[in-house]
DNA sequence: TTGAAAGCGCTAACAT
DNA sequence: ATGTTAGCGCTTTCAA
């Protein structure tokens, strides 16, 4: 901690209160409008307040309120893109509330994430956003739920806590009948980490998708990590050696399973000489900003992901409890989602059809 | 501010003085060893603490010591990959120091700007650094001086307010003098916005670089605006309609003044069939991680974003003054950067050539 | 070596 | 309508 700056002290209620010339108690009354005070000596204090440009101490008033406007932000990257518009959601959301972010970037250490549990409990926060779900392991927010923080996932599940929920098993599928509508039945998948639970849930719906339109082949799907580099391995290993299969041909299209893959995918496409969306359709999931950017500009199925950081945002900010137990804030899916739990709250997944994808060549 | 959460009482010092038998005092005492407790009482009450599950509250703390672990964090944009580098460089040194990071993402509002500055006093934080100095006007942070907040700034300059400097101007000198020792004359330089400072001193430096080896042409200055589509835009016009000149050729390279308009660059070079480096080299500066992922890599300037984070992190957690008055923390720059005032301490500006610079083609 | 008392800035009973 | 008292959790004089 830094030295106490000397000199500047700060001006408190009380300053406000002696020269408004009422007690202390007033002067917060007056300020807060929480009784009835005075016309005359509310306008007495506010005027005070102004004067010597008092501004409440946030620490004090947690301190004997017993809740705090603090809240925890764990990522595990800042610097992936796929956060970025989600975290700018709970940022306004959170603020908006006001209340502020404690941003705790774990760099997927599990050293400097338990730090950050115990650092966050320490600020007495009120609750804690954690993204990316499976770099925490079942307990890894325990002792926050356990100090009576509240604590919501986005992404990845953890028994017992708290979670926005997307449908990417229909994001996949919605992509895939995408592809299928344009006329293309060799479709390679570039699968993300098997860990993950929503890159697992891609493939599922991919792999479903093209086995009720039976042309399903395992060799087509592919291994990744989420990460630039793996897309392009993968369409470059694909290019070099197509698999084999019922035909020699290679696939007319991949569908990644999130954005970053397909700019691998597309660059090592454009590089080899083979043109998209002409000889090969590329297509992403997630629909990140960078996605509009590229070009050909990536076809991609977009998922809310401002408002999946917008409404962890509200929940944590919001007084009342939600449905208890394991609570599923909103589910987020397509309009039509087939069967499963009754949506708290659709929010719209929604193909974004771009340049990158067109029907196969003949 | 939610409601408090009922029935969890938290464990405070005194549930630990309690179990342990001894006063609140020693048990403060005993846990931040700040005076002499015998080892024995020590024992106890650490294990005490330990059995409940103790953590102290941090609020409380800095509410009596009067000097906060909170650093406020204003970001004109998280999403910019620019500032990446720099915010883990921060976050990192900031919690290494025990501190932590309040999040403010001003989204380019002036509004949000205000907004957050007076939240950040509220909060008590005991500094502020803040990214894109040109966002906040004269007196944008004037109110969390006068507060006795340490400001720092990371790019951009106010009068009176400590910052991290780069040697901008040398970044461009390094990229336009490798590009010249390539053997290209035309270099083409697609400019940043007007307002912002690092874009003016990198065009001063490929300007004067050019006009010593005596190839400058105004005519070779491209406008942009820092994102990628402005590159591309560039790039597209310069293929589409090359500027006139003493030679009618167009130019061999292009320089642009951000990594992300160098990318932008790139493909449009790519979709124009023009080939990257053979027919035109391309270069950025800056050396985001992003750089790398291209295909081709791009060849850039690399400037020591984490670096300027962390240093600007450890001046804000540091208790000892720094040079009063206009303070110079670190002269980021060549090792033999020409006059200027003495550096501090010269970070490396390094150059990254990488495949998408080459000589030009006879 | 230990503890009692005071107080950081604020708010919420409980008077008046 | 206003003021007095008490106390949030913690640390630090100052006594014992």
């Amino acid at each position: 901690m830094g030295e106490p700056r000397p000199g500047l002290r700060r001006v408190t209620i009380k300053d406000v209160a002696r020269l408004a010339g009422v007690s202390v108690t007033t002067a917060s009354v007056a300020l807060r409008r929480s009784a009835p005070v005075s016309e005359a000596t509310r306008r007495r204090v506010v005027e005070a307040a102004r004067a010597l440009g008092y501004h409440p101490n946030r620490l004090a008033r947690t301190l004997v309120l017993r809740r705090s406007t603090l809240v925890g932000l764990l990522v595990p990257d800042i610097a992936d893109p796929y956060f970025h518009e989600i975290v700018k959601g709970i940022e306004s959301e959170v603020s908006r509330h006001g209340f502020s972010v404690v941003l705790c970037d774990t760099d997927r250490s599990a050293e400097r994430q338990s730090r950050y549990v115990t650092e966050l409990r320490e600020l007495q926060v009120s609750a804690v956003i954690a993204l990316g779900a499976e770099e925490y392991g079942e307990d890894g927010l325990r002792p926050l739920q356990e100090a009576g923080v509240r604590v919501v996932l986005i992404g990845g599940t953890i028994p017992g806590v708290a979670r926005v929920r997307i449908r990417n098993d229909e994001a996949a599928r919605l992509a895939t009948e995408y592809l299928l509508s344009l006329g293309h039945r060799r479709i390679a998948f570039v699968a993300g980490p098997e860990r993950n639970e929503a890159a697992r849930a891609r493939l599922r719906g991919y792999r479903r998708t093209l086995q009720l339109a039976g042309t399903w082949e395992p060799r087509l799907e592919l291994p990744g990590t989420f990460d630039v580099a793996s897309g392009y391995e993968a369409m470059y290993g694909l290019l070099a050696s197509p698999p084999e299969g019922p035909t020699r041909e290679r696939p007319t299209a991949v569908l990644a399973c999130n954005d970053q893959m397909a700019i691998g995918a597309l660059q090592a496409a454009l590089r080899a000489g083979v043109r998209v969306p002409g000889e090969m359709a590329v297509m992403g999931i997630g629909g990140i900003p960078l996605t509009a950017q590229m070009h050909p500009a990536l076809s991609t199925v977009g998922l809310p992901l401002r408002e999946m950081g917008r409404v962890a945002g509200e929940y944590v900010c919001t007084t009342s409890e939600w449905p208890p137990g394991r609570e599923i804030l909103a589910e987020v899916g397509v309009p039509h989602a087939h069967g499963g739990p009754v949506a708290v709250s659709v929010l719209p997944i929604r193909l974004l059809p771009r340049q990158s994808t067109a029907p196969p060549m003949r």
